[in-house]
DNA sequence: GACATCTATGTGACCGTGCACATGCGAAGG
DNA sequence: CCTTCGCATGTGCACGGTCACATAGATGTC
């Protein structure tokens, strides 16, 4: 469409200015809309921005304010359901703001790593950093670390002091706990997630809470990886000492392997044992039986992260947010004793 | 750790220079590694580098210079399974080479909105875009828009004059349906990805492939959208109609959802009737019954196309691959009749 | 020995913005 | 009527690199 040859090369505030009979200054107030320019004069700028199809220089524009209007999000997490939908409506949320998004996969969680990370963010001049760091580990290094960039953080972290926010995870479980135990069990075995994960540990807690509640006695957790895989493995292992009737596993994922795993051993659900997960993952209405679990809208967080994060940068305070309840998803694979 | 206070600004080429007796541009050489260089100059100047601990300011650079050494990942499509974990992969690959990494979503296929997109990685300068764009109108909007930006577009699109790449859809499609007919089924139903979707296409082909060359009748493809939501939906509809025996689902997703609407139905899989799927997600093997699919090495195409799309910035030839084979995943949802 | 050539390095301009400061002008205030 | 102030705008420089060109010494050639 644009009529190309012509080797113009692209203009700059400059060229605008020439055209608009003004100086550069008055064009790079227009386009920061500065308060006080004359709107006659505000009108012939923008006509020759228009005319010119002028567009600004990020790059100049990063290199004078030492801002890039560019957002890190930093992922220590790969490929799973969860993470991905949020840092998918981070950029949404962070594009419609005007800002950019980089982001930036840790290949392992070391200290230095993170370093390597943090540092290699501020090169590139972001404006603010999104962390998913579901990692306790990470999570320390990364509060220490992040020194003169604003920063929030995507996880459930008690008592943390900068900005975090999550699903109130505790909460989601305990639910799902809850419902196990109107269902009428009593012995409920907790698949746990790796134990440096700040989501498994506070899953865990609402398991611990609710049972302690209920004054019912609970089982030491067995730690899993997340993984479908390991579901399977421990439904197997778990089939040789039949002395529950119901798991809550920490995720979708290892209660849809827990499930395959029980029946390779024989076991029915839900008739001889309850499974619940977490997360409601898409297919996990569709796995058979269904699988009750708990549903994060994910989404939503990932908003919410950049609409923290921007308020840090412009130094606004923190918008209050009523915690993000996760809700209970009632399917076929729980059923009462 | 560092020590703070000390309201020293970050160090420029020029303090290198100065502490190690040379010019900038010296400097500047070295970090280029400009061929005629002594090599105790060489030494003195990293030497400096180490001391001040000098990065440099990639805004500048990308001032000066009109590139930003940043890929910009297009993606036009939402939180699925395969093209996140490509993603991912072409993150890692691109940092590996000394690139950052751009996301941008596409709200919505059609060409202004694709044109918007590609003009805003413009204006970031990217030094090349990954085009995540499996609808074919999207694909070729993006043929005539991205003039003067090295692009690599993931998608299988035969005949395509630039760069592109894929695993091969065709082949893996056509292997599954084969699976089917050596099992003695003649009667198979596909049930398709949306209309405009290239692999939606390849995938359909190699059915039809497939059964032409065994000499069997083929039924209009079903129209899916990729969700487990609409596969439960076509198996119940199916359910009602069983002139046939199998069938093939374009995704995992949507044979999962078969599967689920035809133990609605009453319909025992596989015994009645087989389902294959397409992808291999991480819990096609732990559904009930296990999942006979395609898998596809996502991370291995996401590596792939960074190579070629730098290929195709530093003006080198690309790289000849042997396509990327997909591999059949035989389990337990596809039986003899 | 004069000149061309190559190597190693330096000098100054320039990329496209925003910022600090200066300036002209009209309104408000005494 | 003069001073003071705020508004609207202009001037020049700085940001931190790279590029084009200049320069000085070493080496080779006839």
């Amino acid at each position: 469409m644009a009529a190309s040859g012509e080797r113009a090369r692209v203009p700059s505030i400059r060229d605008v200015a020439r055209l608009a009979g003004v100086s550069h200054q008055t064009v790079s107030r227009v386009l920061n809309d500065h308060p006080s320019i004359r709107p006659e004069t505000k009108k012939r700028v923008q006509d020759a921005i228009e005319v010119l199809d002028y567009r600004p220089n990020l790059a100049a524009r990063a290199l004078v304010t030492s801002r890039s209007r560019t957002i890190g999000v930093l992922s220590a997490t790969i490929g799973e359901y969860g993470p991905t939908s949020s840092i998918a409506s981070i950029e949404d949320a962070a594009r419609a703001e005007g800002y950019s998004v980089t982001t930036l996969n840790l290949p392992e969680t070391t200290p230095e790593a993170i370093g390597d990370a943090i540092r290699q963010l501020g090169r590139e001049q972001v404006s603010g950093i999104v962390a998913l760091a579901p990692q306790v580990r990470v999570f320390n290094v990364l509060r220490g670390m992040a020194a003169g960039v604003p920063i929030v953080s995507l996880q459930d972290a008690s008592g943390a002091d900068g900005f975090t926010l999550s699903a109130d995870q505790v909460a989601g479980a305990r639910a799902v706990t809850e419902h196990l135990i109107s269902l009428g069990h009593t012995d409920i075995v907790h698949l746990a997630g790796p134990q440096d994960w700040i989501e498994a540990e506070s899953r865990m807690r609402g398991y611990l809470d609710a049972m302690r509640e209920a004054d019912l006695q609970t089982f030491p957790p067995i730690r899993g990886d997340w993984t479908a895989d390991f579901g399977h493995f421990a439904g197997i292992e778990l089939a040789r000492r039949p002395d529950f009737t119901a798991v809550f596993a920490a995720n979708d994922l290892m209660a849809i392997g827990l499930m395959h795993g029980f029946r390779d051993a024989g076991i029915d659900v839900p008739r001889q044992v309850s499974v619940v997960g977490f997360d409601d993952i898409p297919v996990a209405a569709h796995v058979w039986p269904p699988l009750t679990t708990v549903h994060q809208d994910f989404p939503a967080l990932g908003r919410r992260a950049v609409e923290m994060l921007l308020a840090e940068i412009r130094g606004e305070s923190a918008p209050e947010y009523a915690p993000v309840v996760p809700q209970l998803r009632l399917r076929s694979s729980s059923a009462s004793r």
